[in-house]
DNA sequence: GCTGATCATTTTTTT
DNA sequence: AATGATCAGC
């Protein structure tokens, strides 16, 4: 194991240096150029101290500022300073960033990072107090599942009626909340048919057979050592003698009791966060955290940052907006000294495709510049979406348009299953008993061995107390396995012979050894055989892994590396529009933002309020807040009246936050297609604009969220299309229908209605069998849709 | 043991 | 609509 020499604690008190003492009296330069209450919470040195930092409000410089100001000073070591992060992302800025503040590279701080890459070196140095070996691997969520799987069937249960994956959920939400099997208090034990607390139990004993760890484990397990250890955590008391916390909104129990157990004795501990910007809580983060700092650390000195150095007037007054619908916050008002800028623009559309076209069309138009704004380049703006999967309509129009876009967040290159496994093949030849990973590989390409040979290698590991490798061996020794699977079984086993003790030679460079192990292995020919029309992209991606091994000492540095730092950012010479979701745009900001899909079920989310009520409805309100607060100069809200889902037409009513959007600050777009010639037909190309058009979308226009768009925006004086007039359906209307009435729907064509709930009807549709759609969207028949030609 | 066909499922996801 | 999982049949 590693020396103590990060922890030095030798040396506590130590005079500053004359330059560092220089420096203090002739006033630190770095301190210039902050605002006043970014000062002080950057000079508040000693004792607790929360800093409430609104979107855009500075708080990445302050947070950097300080660390700076406890290093120049000489308050701190940059061994001393413990930082922590959510993301490699944010940890990674913030080295740059005081490196950059003290002119030169920080030479180690070895203590900023993530939460999880902070946990594992600590976990390291103390494994054998959690059971471990300090050379324990880290499994992802994919190897987690299928460890789940293996005893859920195990323990015979049906894992039709109670999936792993649940189990899963369930098992992560108890680390989150620090409870060990032991700890999980009884209230919990209705979880997973009765059965939960013991499965996990059992889950944990795996693990640690295995010596392996979960994400959650690595939390958990360092705050059961700190809590079961005093000296050990006073050890650390005493190391770490500042504590910093970015976006502390986000912890969950367990980050929290890491904290105060860390922060306990000298209290010296910064939290940086944003109530309004806690969206992870159903991933366990607790905003109660932030909102509990005072009686947590009692004297706490609170700094708030209000002043916005992002946004326009406007973008601000409209997010604003938003988020005062929600209850008990600590209470921000965020202010700019900059100018109004843009209204926040609100347009409504017939579907996600027209949705999807009409921003194509404005992104088009931005990068020449419109409405007196400057010309917009596509890096510059971003589409930030609810649910990935809104996300492919962007995409389709994209292609077809040929706009060059770039998905963020979507799926990991490290998650892509020929990274997986050929990682699987590195994890075999580094440590042999790694099961997991053997399991995964050893019939990969096919090599003849089934459920039932497996299940043979799993009795002979287990009876004899050895890996599965080497159950494997004792099989093949036993003559279990015949034909095509002894052979290839036997030339696997060898080859892992070979690379093992190559990894421990070290003789040849390790991507070398890479490349041999996929090769002979027979992994690359399984893809070049394969016809199907990915398997080329795999081959290049497993090219490009052996690449990123260059970076790496060796194999174990690899995917030690690889398993806490799965991010994958490619920064591209090409100018592309991003396309992320809300949650992945956090902490970002673009000059133009278009926030497509605000309509009743998507977003806010039906799931999050059906499963958290009013507190989920609160959390997808702040998503709403962080979205309106990524744009700095244009902010596009749009909604569709229909959108395929799952294969299936549905509408949706506009947001409930549209309403909440304050009018002052929003500028409502005509609805674009209801000029008969003009913007509908020059400018988007539509085809059946015209009266055909009108008449089918004044349906969704004569909804009743779109009714109050209509009425605001004619309060203001604007205009509303010409056609639309005439066409305004009495709100009456709406309720007029009545069981049996036969109705017209724009998608769905001609039905008779079977039932009403609220403003919901069910209706039986001749070609499209019985479906939900809001009253606003089907006409009676008879009236304006009979004489359409369809 | 492997392959193809049918059937159910479908959020957000820092590590 | 598309993906993944399971099951029947080879």
């Amino acid at each position: 194991m590693s020396s103590f020499d990060e922890l030095d604690d030798g040396r506590m008190a130590r005079p500053p240096s004359l330059s560092q003492q220089a420096m203090v009296a002739r006033g630190a330069p770095y301190l210039d150029g902050l605002n006043a209450p970014q000062r002080q919470a950057v000079e508040a040195l000693e004792g607790p101290v929360l800093m409430l930092a609104g979107a855009g409000t500075g708080k990445t410089k302050a947070l950097t500022t300080r660390i700076a100001h406890l290093l120049t000073t000489g308050t701190a070591r940059p061994n001393e300073i413990l930082a922590v992060t959510f993301t490699n992302k944010a940890a990674r800025e913030m080295k740059t960033r005081v490196s950059s503040l003290m002119g030169q590279a920080v030479e180690g701080m070895p203590w900023l990072g993530t939460f999880h890459s902070v946990c594992v070196k600590l976990l390291r140095r103390h494994a054998e107090l959690a059971g471990l070996k300090s050379n324990f691997t880290i499994l992802d969520t994919d190897d987690q599942l299928r460890l789940l799987k293996q005893l859920v069937q195990a323990a015979n249960i049906d894992d039709k009626r109670w999936p792993a994956r649940q189990l899963a959920n369930i098992i992560d939400g108890w680390k989150n909340r620090a409870w060990t099997p032991a700890a999980v208090p009884a209230s919990e034990s209705g979880a997973y048919d009765q059965k939960g607390i013991a499965l996990y139990a059992a889950y944990q004993e795996r693990l640690k057979a295995l010596n392996a760890v979960d994400f959650g484990d690595l939390l958990l397990h360092v705050v059961t050592i700190f809590q079961t250890h005093e000296d050990v955590l006073n050890q650390y008391r005493r190391f770490f003698r500042y504590i910093l916390v970015d976006e502390y909104q986000d912890t969950n129990v367990a980050q929290y009791l890491w904290l105060r157990l860390l922060a306990g004795g000298h209290q010296n501990i910064c939290c940086v966060g944003d109530d309004d910007q806690s969206i992870y809580g159903w991933r366990g983060a607790e905003v109660g955290n932030i909102l509990r700092f005072e009686q947590d650390f009692p004297g706490a000195t609170v700094v708030k940052l209000e002043q916005n150095y992002r946004s326009t007037g406007h973008i601000l007054g409209a997010a604003s907006g938003v988020i005062q619908g929600n209850q008990g916050r600590l209470g921000k008002t965020l202010f700019t000294s900059g100018e109004d800028g843009e209204k926040v623009r609100l347009i409504g559309h017939w579907d996600g495709e027209e949705e999807a076209r009409w921003i194509g069309d404005e992104l088009e138009a931005m990068q020449s510049g419109t409405r007196g704004l400057d010309p917009l380049s596509l890096n510059q703006c971003a589409i930030l979406v609810r649910a990935s999967h809104q996300m492919r309509a962007f995409e389709d129009r994209f292609l077809t348009i040929g706009l060059p876009y770039r998905v963020i967040g979507g799926p990991r290159f490290y998650e892509r299953l020929e990274i997986r496994d050929a990682m699987a093949y590195f994890r075999v030849a580094v440590s042999p008993d790694d099961d997991l990973a053997f399991e995964r590989i050893v019939n990969t390409p096919k090599r003849g061995l089934g459920d039932k040979a497996i299940q043979k290698m799993q009795i002979a590991a287990r009876s004899n107390g050895v890996s599965l490798f080497e159950g494997a061996r004792l099989c093949l020794a036993a003559g279990d396995f015949g034909g095509r699977a002894k052979g290839q079984l036997t030339a696997l086993m060898e080859g892992f012979g070979r690379w093992h003790a190559s990894v421990l030679l070290a003789e040849q460079s390790h991507m070398e050894l890479a490349e041999e192990i996929l090769e002979d292995s027979g992994y690359i020919a399984h893809w070049q055989n394969d016809k199907t029309p990915e398997a080329p992209g795999r081959l290049e991606n497993l090219k490009e892994l052996v690449k990123a091994l260059e970076q790496f000492e060796n194999l174990q540095g690899f995917l030690e590396h690889i398993a806490l730092v799965m991010d994958n950012e490619t920064e591209d010479a090409v100018e592309k529009v991003s396309i992320m979701t809300l949650h992945a745009a956090k902490g970002l900001e673009f000059p133009a933002v278009f926030l497509p899909g605000w309509e009743d079920g998507l977003f806010p989310s039906q799931r999050s309020m059906d499963e958290s009520g009013l507190k989920g409805l609160e959390e997808e309100r702040r998503l709403a807040y962080v979205g309106i607060t990524r744009a700095e100069r244009l902010c596009t809200i749009s909604f569709a009246g229909n959108r395929r889902v799952y294969g299936q037409w549905q509408s949706a009513l506009p947001s409930r936050f549209i309403d909440e959007l304050p009018p002052e600050h929003v500028d409502v777009l005509t609805p674009p297609g209801l000029y008969g010639g003009g913007y509908g037909a020059a400018g988007m190309g539509m085809a059946g604009s015209g009266l055909e058009d009108a008449v089918a979308k004044a349906d969704v226009y004569n909804s009743p969220g779109w009714r109050r768009l209509q009425e605001r925006s004619q309060a203001r004086g604007v205009s509303q299309p010409r056609e639309t007039r005439n066409l305004v359906i009495d709100a009456q209307a709406v309720s007029v229908f009545g069981l049996g009435d036969r109705v017209f729907h724009q998608k769905f064509g001609y039905g008779a209605v079977t039932g009403i709930e609220g403003d919901k009807l069910e209706v039986s549709f001749d070609k499209a069998g019985v479906k939900k759609v809001v009253a606003g969207f089907v006409v009676a028949a008879g009236a304006a849709g009979d004489d359409v030609p369809f």
